[in-house]
DNA sequence: CGTTTAATTGAGGAAAGTCAAGTGAAGTGG
DNA sequence: CCACTTCACTTGACTTTCCTCAATTAAACG
């Protein structure tokens, strides 16, 4: 299968999930769930602030709290059995997090910029569910969609070659800013070097010797330690996407 | 946090989901739908037979049916843009897929033993839902699990070395085995050597030089190219749950 | 402006990849 | 039931990439 095809068929098709009730789309729930009833929400929510570099909650905690980001981003991780740490997705505004397990929570999350969130009761959600089991379906696409996307991060893990991973993490990233409205003139990360290297399974050093590298190729142009512009489309999207490319 | 204690809490806690409603265990509701109502279930499922090596469905297909395994081992799997597969999950006998896509499916499957399965037409699984909104539920929890499966999963392809890979590869089977209640005298791998170096991110030849090492140390015995049996599970369980071991 | 934190770069070594040849198991047809 | 073909797996030789450790430079922050 085609990679245009697929991205095409990927913003068509995830929009709705038919063999669920409820068959909205994902954008008209959250505008349901988190705009269109802001004072009914108010009674079960809270908002919740995040200082840059603050633990949210801990795998392994008790599952209490459930959140939807407004402003920043979050990365959420997991510590492997050799104490490495594994970043397991990172978290942008409108975002959900926090109910992906059962009664504790199976991933620690941190905020990586000063974060503003919607903060829910996990027992006041449960209840406003039972009520309404039609906004069942917007969590579960949710969930669904952090599954496809997980699968995702799999198939770059397995990558061999840094070079193709951090082009396809930044094109990751770029495809991210278009669903999110945002201008694609620039890449934006706002996660250090460090938490780029743990997602991509790659050590700080190799990643940057990456980022060197294909900026002495022209490929891309580091504006800043967050800002990307990529410059030789043509060969970035090689590296991206392309058949056994090494560098 | 503790891998042991990790271990009897998600047996303890993946029980229930206790944010949802419907508060039913996993056993139970996977009785409730596939066993104690085989009458009602005929009118909206078949039995579908598949060879080995059969494909079943492909990436990008329409969705139209969600199977349940009763016998055999299916694989899902998903090919990265240079071409390779790369083995997303082995599927077991009560497992459940095809569901976890939107409109379309978004991993391939393929039978790697004989397999016997429930076949549902997604429309009829639907109307099943809309109808009986608890047993909603079950799916939710399947797919969290499946969830948390993936990021093990991931969390395994970003190990480094071949040895605590494959150790923990095959403890993670031991433990599947475990769960469905078959004995754990010896690890049964339904899959081919390739299959498992497609799951691990590795090439044939590295997995099978890491099978002849540990055997070599005698820390598992090799009975037959399908059954292996640990014999040290004292430096096993170092190599799969071990700081920073190597080999 | 100085101190701390983040990121880059260099040198050496180790593990896994690739290519290729060889062995073992399984399945088929006479 | 055995010979033959095919497929699955193992092992060897050589190459490459990334990791580790360590030193250096750049940016952020008080």
């Amino acid at each position: 299968m085609q990679k245009g095809q697929r991205n095409r068929r990927a913003l068509e098709d995830r929009e709705a999930y038919p063999w669920l009730p409820g068959n909205l789309s994902r954008e008209a729930l959250h505008k349901v769930l988190f705009e269109g009833k802001r004072a009914q929400l108010a009674q079960i929510s809270s908002i919740a602030q995040f200082k840059k570099g603050e633990n949210i909650y801990s795998d392994g905690e008790v599952l209490d709290k459930i959140f939807v980001i407004i402003t920043g981003t979050v990365a959420a991780y997991k510590k492997s059995q050799d104490g490495k740490k594994h970043i397991v997705t990172f978290l942008y505004p409108k975002d959900l997090f926090g109910l992906w397990g059962g009664r504790r929570y199976i991933v620690s999350t941190e905020a990586i910029t000063p974060v503003v969130a919607y903060s829910f009761r996990a027992s006041a959600l449960r209840q406003q569910l039972s009520r309404n089991p039609k906004t069942y379906s917007y969590f579960v696409t949710k969930i669904c969609d952090q599954l496809s996307q997980n699968q995702d991060h799999a198939l770059l893990l397995s990558r061999l070659y840094s070079a193709p991973k951090l082009a396809t993490f930044l094109n990751m990233q770029r495809q991210a800013q278009l669903m999110r409205g945002e201008s694609t003139d620039e890449i934006y990360l706002p996660m250090r070097r460090t938490d780029i290297a743990e997602y991509l399974g790659l050590s700080l050093a190799a990643l940057s010797r990456t980022f060197s590298l294909l900026s002495a190729r022209r490929i891309i142009k580091i504006r800043n330690r967050r800002h990307v512009i990529i410059i030789n489309r043509k060969v970035f999207e090689k590296l991206a996407n392309g058949r056994r490319t090494r560098k």
